[in-house]
DNA sequence: AGCTAATATCTACAAATGTAGAGAAGGTTA
DNA sequence: TAACCTTCTCTACATTTGTAGATATTAGCT
Protein backbone atom coordinates (compact mmCIF):
# COMPACT_ATOMS: atom_id res chain seq x y z
CA UNK A 1 0.00 0.00 0.00
CA UNK A 2 1.71 3.51 -0.94
CA UNK A 3 2.14 5.31 1.84
CA UNK A 4 3.52 8.37 0.60
CA UNK A 5 0.83 9.03 -1.81
CA UNK A 6 0.39 12.58 -2.71
CA UNK A 7 -2.83 13.97 -4.52
CA UNK A 8 -2.80 17.51 -6.82
CA UNK A 9 -6.26 19.51 -6.01
CA UNK A 10 -7.88 18.33 -9.06
CA UNK A 11 -7.38 14.60 -8.09
CA UNK A 12 -8.62 15.65 -4.49
CA UNK A 13 -12.14 16.81 -6.60
CA UNK A 14 -12.34 13.70 -7.63
CA UNK A 15 -11.70 11.13 -4.65
CA UNK A 16 -14.10 14.08 -3.07
CA UNK A 17 -17.02 12.70 -5.46
CA UNK A 18 -15.41 9.16 -5.21
CA UNK A 19 -15.58 9.39 -1.20
CA UNK A 20 -18.92 10.63 -1.29
CA UNK A 21 -20.42 8.39 -3.84
CA UNK A 22 -18.90 4.93 -2.99
CA UNK A 23 -18.35 4.29 -6.37
CA UNK A 24 -18.78 6.45 -9.84
CA UNK A 25 -18.55 5.94 -13.45
CA UNK A 26 -16.35 8.51 -15.35
CA UNK A 27 -19.25 10.02 -16.66
CA UNK A 28 -20.89 10.28 -13.22
CA UNK A 29 -17.94 11.80 -12.06
CA UNK A 30 -17.78 14.35 -14.66
CA UNK A 31 -21.37 15.06 -14.60
CA UNK A 32 -20.80 15.95 -10.93
CA UNK A 33 -17.44 17.94 -11.46
CA UNK A 34 -19.09 20.26 -14.11
CA UNK A 35 -21.51 21.57 -11.10
CA UNK A 36 -17.95 23.40 -10.51
CA UNK A 37 -16.34 23.86 -13.04
CA UNK A 38 -16.16 23.57 -16.98
CA UNK A 39 -14.00 20.97 -18.07
CA UNK A 40 -14.28 17.65 -20.60
CA UNK A 41 -14.97 14.45 -20.26
CA UNK A 42 -11.17 13.31 -21.53
CA UNK A 43 -10.38 15.97 -18.86
CA UNK A 44 -11.82 14.12 -15.91
CA UNK A 45 -10.81 10.55 -17.22
CA UNK A 46 -7.58 11.52 -17.55
CA UNK A 47 -7.59 12.81 -13.74
CA UNK A 48 -9.08 9.29 -13.06
CA UNK A 49 -6.70 7.32 -14.84
CA UNK A 50 -3.77 8.77 -12.91
CA UNK A 51 -5.96 8.43 -9.26
CA UNK A 52 -5.54 4.92 -10.52
CA UNK A 53 -2.15 4.89 -11.41
CA UNK A 54 -0.99 6.40 -8.03
CA UNK A 55 -3.87 3.42 -6.75
CA UNK A 56 -5.59 5.76 -4.86
CA UNK A 57 -8.56 4.51 -7.03
CA UNK A 58 -9.37 0.98 -8.42
CA UNK A 59 -12.06 -0.36 -11.04
CA UNK A 60 -14.53 -1.96 -8.39
CA UNK A 61 -17.23 -3.14 -10.72
CA UNK A 62 -18.39 -3.22 -14.67
CA UNK A 63 -21.56 -3.00 -16.36
CA UNK A 64 -20.92 -3.69 -20.03
CA UNK A 65 -18.30 -1.34 -20.85
CA UNK A 66 -18.75 1.20 -18.36
CA UNK A 67 -16.19 0.54 -15.39
CA UNK A 68 -16.90 2.32 -11.97
CA UNK A 69 -14.30 3.07 -9.61
CA UNK A 70 -13.80 3.19 -6.15
CA UNK A 71 -11.50 5.17 -3.36
CA UNK A 72 -8.56 2.62 -2.87
CA UNK A 73 -7.56 4.89 0.31
CA UNK A 74 -10.04 6.83 2.97
CA UNK A 75 -9.90 10.29 3.48
CA UNK A 76 -8.49 9.62 6.89
CA UNK A 77 -5.84 8.13 5.72
CA UNK A 78 -4.46 11.19 3.62
CA UNK A 79 -5.65 14.35 5.82
CA UNK A 80 -3.19 14.10 8.63
CA UNK A 81 -0.37 14.30 6.73
CA UNK A 82 -2.17 17.14 4.19
CA UNK A 83 -3.52 19.31 7.72
CA UNK A 84 -0.41 19.28 9.59
CA UNK A 85 1.25 20.92 6.54
CA UNK A 86 -0.99 23.13 5.75
CA UNK A 87 -1.30 24.43 9.50
CA UNK A 88 2.56 24.76 9.46
CA UNK A 89 2.14 26.54 5.82
CA UNK A 90 -1.01 28.87 6.75
CA UNK A 91 -0.57 29.07 10.44
CA UNK A 92 2.53 28.88 11.35
CA UNK A 93 1.97 25.49 13.07
CA UNK A 94 -0.32 27.10 15.39
CA UNK A 95 -4.04 25.34 15.49
CA UNK A 96 -5.71 28.31 17.21
CA UNK A 97 -4.80 30.91 14.52
CA UNK A 98 -6.51 28.02 12.72
CA UNK A 99 -9.59 27.72 14.71
CA UNK A 100 -10.22 31.68 14.85
CA UNK A 101 -9.56 31.62 10.89
CA UNK A 102 -12.67 28.94 10.84
CA UNK A 103 -14.87 30.81 13.34
CA UNK A 104 -14.03 33.88 11.15
CA UNK A 105 -15.04 32.74 7.79
CA UNK A 106 -17.76 30.03 7.98
CA UNK A 107 -20.83 31.14 9.85
CA UNK A 108 -21.09 28.08 12.69
CA UNK A 109 -24.78 28.44 14.30
CA UNK A 110 -24.44 27.91 18.09
CA UNK A 111 -25.54 24.12 17.71
CA UNK A 112 -22.61 23.53 15.63
CA UNK A 113 -20.37 25.69 18.25
CA UNK A 114 -21.74 23.44 20.98
CA UNK A 115 -20.61 20.23 19.02
CA UNK A 116 -17.37 21.41 19.09
CA UNK A 117 -17.19 22.33 22.85
CA UNK A 118 -18.38 18.90 23.53
CA UNK A 119 -15.45 17.86 21.43
CA UNK A 120 -13.12 19.67 23.31
CA UNK A 121 -14.78 18.72 26.32
CA UNK A 122 -14.11 15.47 25.49
CA UNK A 123 -10.63 15.69 24.46
CA UNK A 124 -9.49 17.34 27.76
CA UNK A 125 -11.34 14.65 29.25
CA UNK A 126 -9.08 12.08 27.38
CA UNK A 127 -6.47 14.47 28.39
CA UNK A 128 -6.69 14.03 32.02
CA UNK A 129 -6.92 10.05 32.16
CA UNK B 1 -2.90 44.68 -5.58
CA UNK B 2 -3.44 41.48 -6.78
CA UNK B 3 -6.29 39.73 -5.73
CA UNK B 4 -6.25 36.10 -6.72
CA UNK B 5 -2.60 35.37 -5.95
CA UNK B 6 -1.69 31.75 -5.85
CA UNK B 7 1.38 30.37 -4.27
CA UNK B 8 2.61 27.45 -4.25
CA UNK B 9 4.12 24.86 -1.41
CA UNK B 10 7.77 25.95 -1.41
CA UNK B 11 6.62 29.45 -2.30
CA UNK B 12 4.70 29.20 0.97
CA UNK B 13 7.37 27.86 3.30
CA UNK B 14 9.74 31.13 1.69
CA UNK B 15 6.28 33.14 2.89
CA UNK B 16 6.12 31.73 6.13
CA UNK B 17 10.08 32.67 6.93
CA UNK B 18 9.28 36.05 6.18
CA UNK B 19 6.18 36.32 7.57
CA UNK B 20 7.94 35.30 10.60
CA UNK B 21 11.08 37.67 10.57
CA UNK B 22 9.93 40.37 9.21
CA UNK B 23 12.22 40.73 6.31
CA UNK B 24 15.14 38.49 5.62
CA UNK B 25 17.69 38.23 2.50
CA UNK B 26 18.11 35.40 0.36
CA UNK B 27 20.87 33.45 2.04
CA UNK B 28 19.17 34.04 5.39
CA UNK B 29 16.42 32.71 3.75
CA UNK B 30 18.53 29.60 2.42
CA UNK B 31 19.64 28.83 5.54
CA UNK B 32 16.29 28.64 7.34
CA UNK B 33 14.86 26.48 4.40
CA UNK B 34 18.08 24.38 4.76
CA UNK B 35 16.61 23.44 7.93
CA UNK B 36 14.08 21.34 6.64
CA UNK B 37 15.32 20.44 3.26
CA UNK B 38 18.42 20.27 1.65
CA UNK B 39 18.32 22.70 -1.60
CA UNK B 40 20.46 24.85 -3.15
CA UNK B 41 21.04 28.72 -2.62
CA UNK B 42 19.64 28.87 -6.47
CA UNK B 43 16.61 27.17 -6.01
CA UNK B 44 15.41 29.46 -3.17
CA UNK B 45 16.48 32.01 -5.01
CA UNK B 46 14.55 31.55 -7.42
CA UNK B 47 11.29 30.87 -5.76
CA UNK B 48 11.72 34.45 -4.18
CA UNK B 49 12.28 35.34 -7.63
CA UNK B 50 8.73 34.22 -8.54
CA UNK B 51 7.63 35.71 -5.52
CA UNK B 52 8.60 38.97 -6.81
CA UNK B 53 6.84 38.34 -9.70
CA UNK B 54 4.06 37.61 -8.58
CA UNK B 55 3.75 40.59 -5.85
CA UNK B 56 4.13 38.70 -2.69
CA UNK B 57 7.41 40.21 -1.60
CA UNK B 58 9.41 43.30 -2.22
CA UNK B 59 12.79 44.22 -1.77
CA UNK B 60 12.41 46.00 1.31
CA UNK B 61 16.03 47.20 2.32
CA UNK B 62 19.67 46.66 0.74
CA UNK B 63 22.89 46.24 2.80
CA UNK B 64 25.88 46.20 0.13
CA UNK B 65 24.88 44.16 -2.97
CA UNK B 66 22.25 42.22 -0.38
CA UNK B 67 18.56 42.62 -0.61
CA UNK B 68 16.52 41.98 2.28
CA UNK B 69 12.88 40.66 1.35
CA UNK B 70 9.18 41.76 2.59
CA UNK B 71 6.22 39.93 2.71
CA UNK B 72 3.65 42.37 0.24
CA UNK B 73 1.05 40.14 1.54
CA UNK B 74 0.16 39.38 5.08
CA UNK B 75 -0.39 35.45 6.16
CA UNK B 76 -4.32 36.77 6.95
CA UNK B 77 -4.91 37.85 3.16
CA UNK B 78 -3.94 34.59 1.95
CA UNK B 79 -5.91 31.80 4.48
CA UNK B 80 -9.24 32.36 4.07
CA UNK B 81 -9.74 31.29 0.12
CA UNK B 82 -6.93 28.06 1.21
CA UNK B 83 -8.43 27.22 4.17
CA UNK B 84 -12.06 27.46 2.22
CA UNK B 85 -10.68 25.19 -0.29
CA UNK B 86 -8.74 22.84 2.16
CA UNK B 87 -11.64 22.40 4.24
CA UNK B 88 -13.61 21.18 1.29
CA UNK B 89 -11.40 19.11 -0.21
CA UNK B 90 -10.29 17.22 2.80
CA UNK B 91 -12.96 17.86 4.93
CA UNK B 92 -16.06 17.73 2.52
CA UNK B 93 -16.40 20.86 3.85
CA UNK B 94 -17.35 20.38 7.16
CA UNK B 95 -15.47 21.89 10.13
CA UNK B 96 -15.84 19.36 12.61
CA UNK B 97 -13.70 16.75 10.49
CA UNK B 98 -11.30 19.69 10.69
CA UNK B 99 -11.34 19.72 13.97
CA UNK B 100 -11.25 16.18 15.39
CA UNK B 101 -8.50 15.46 12.94
CA UNK B 102 -6.57 18.83 14.71
CA UNK B 103 -7.47 17.37 18.30
CA UNK B 104 -6.55 13.51 17.14
CA UNK B 105 -3.38 14.97 15.40
CA UNK B 106 -1.64 17.84 17.61
CA UNK B 107 -1.27 16.91 21.70
CA UNK B 108 -2.65 19.91 22.69
CA UNK B 109 -3.09 20.52 26.24
CA UNK B 110 -5.54 21.37 28.83
CA UNK B 111 -4.72 24.92 28.54
CA UNK B 112 -4.40 25.29 24.89
CA UNK B 113 -7.97 23.55 24.94
CA UNK B 114 -9.42 25.82 27.47
CA UNK B 115 -8.03 28.76 25.33
CA UNK B 116 -10.26 26.69 22.19
CA UNK B 117 -12.58 26.77 24.34
CA UNK B 118 -12.61 30.55 25.32
CA UNK B 119 -12.74 31.50 21.50
CA UNK B 120 -16.11 29.09 21.27
CA UNK B 121 -17.47 31.01 23.69
CA UNK B 122 -16.73 34.53 22.74
CA UNK B 123 -17.71 33.16 19.21
CA UNK B 124 -21.20 32.04 20.93
CA UNK B 125 -21.80 35.25 22.83
CA UNK B 126 -21.53 36.99 19.31
CA UNK B 127 -23.65 35.09 17.35
CA UNK B 128 -26.22 36.16 19.95
CA UNK B 129 -25.62 39.45 20.04
C1' DA C 1 -26.35 -8.26 -38.42
C1' DG C 2 -25.36 -3.45 -38.78
C1' DC C 3 -25.42 1.10 -36.89
C1' DT C 4 -24.90 4.31 -33.44
C1' DA C 5 -24.15 6.47 -29.32
C1' DA C 6 -21.53 6.08 -25.29
C1' DT C 7 -17.33 5.10 -23.16
C1' DA C 8 -12.58 4.08 -23.02
C1' DT C 9 -7.76 4.61 -24.61
C1' DC C 10 -3.95 7.06 -26.29
C1' DT C 11 -1.36 10.96 -27.29
C1' DA C 12 -0.24 15.70 -26.77
C1' DC C 13 0.75 20.09 -25.02
C1' DA C 14 1.12 24.42 -22.23
C1' DA C 15 1.83 26.14 -17.72
C1' DA C 16 3.43 25.66 -13.11
C1' DT C 17 6.74 23.79 -9.98
C1' DG C 18 10.99 22.09 -7.98
C1' DT C 19 15.58 22.05 -8.82
C1' DA C 20 20.20 23.84 -9.89
C1' DG C 21 24.48 25.31 -12.55
C1' DA C 22 27.28 28.95 -14.94
C1' DG C 23 28.75 33.11 -14.85
C1' DA C 24 28.48 38.24 -13.71
C1' DA C 25 29.28 41.72 -10.52
C1' DG C 26 29.90 44.27 -6.58
C1' DG C 27 31.88 44.55 -1.78
C1' DT C 28 35.76 43.43 1.15
C1' DT C 29 40.19 42.71 2.47
C1' DA C 30 45.14 41.89 2.23
C1' DT D 1 44.43 47.82 -6.31
C1' DA D 2 44.13 43.10 -7.07
C1' DA D 3 42.14 38.93 -5.72
C1' DC D 4 38.50 36.84 -3.61
C1' DC D 5 34.20 35.79 -1.72
C1' DT D 6 29.43 36.51 -1.67
C1' DT D 7 25.34 37.35 -3.70
C1' DC D 8 22.79 38.12 -7.73
C1' DT D 9 21.18 37.16 -12.49
C1' DC D 10 20.18 34.21 -16.22
C1' DT D 11 19.24 30.05 -18.26
C1' DA D 12 17.85 25.35 -18.24
C1' DC D 13 15.53 21.19 -17.48
C1' DA D 14 12.63 17.29 -15.53
C1' DT D 15 8.25 16.47 -13.42
C1' DT D 16 3.62 17.39 -12.25
C1' DT D 17 -0.69 19.33 -13.32
C1' DG D 18 -4.57 20.90 -15.96
C1' DT D 19 -6.50 20.47 -20.19
C1' DA D 20 -8.40 18.15 -24.31
C1' DG D 21 -8.62 16.07 -29.12
C1' DA D 22 -8.49 11.97 -32.04
C1' DT D 23 -9.47 7.52 -32.34
C1' DA D 24 -10.73 2.84 -30.96
C1' DT D 25 -14.21 -0.11 -29.16
C1' DT D 26 -18.32 -2.12 -27.78
C1' DA D 27 -23.09 -2.58 -25.78
C1' DG D 28 -27.43 -1.99 -27.15
C1' DC D 29 -30.94 -0.81 -30.38
C1' DT D 30 -33.44 -1.42 -34.93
Amino acid sequence: MKTDIKLSEFELDVMNILWQAGKASAPEVHEKIKLDKDVSYSTVKTIIDRLEQKEAVTRADQQGRTIYYAPAIEREALSPPLLKGFLKRMFAGDPHKMVAQLLANEQLDNSEIEQLENMLAAHKAKNNK
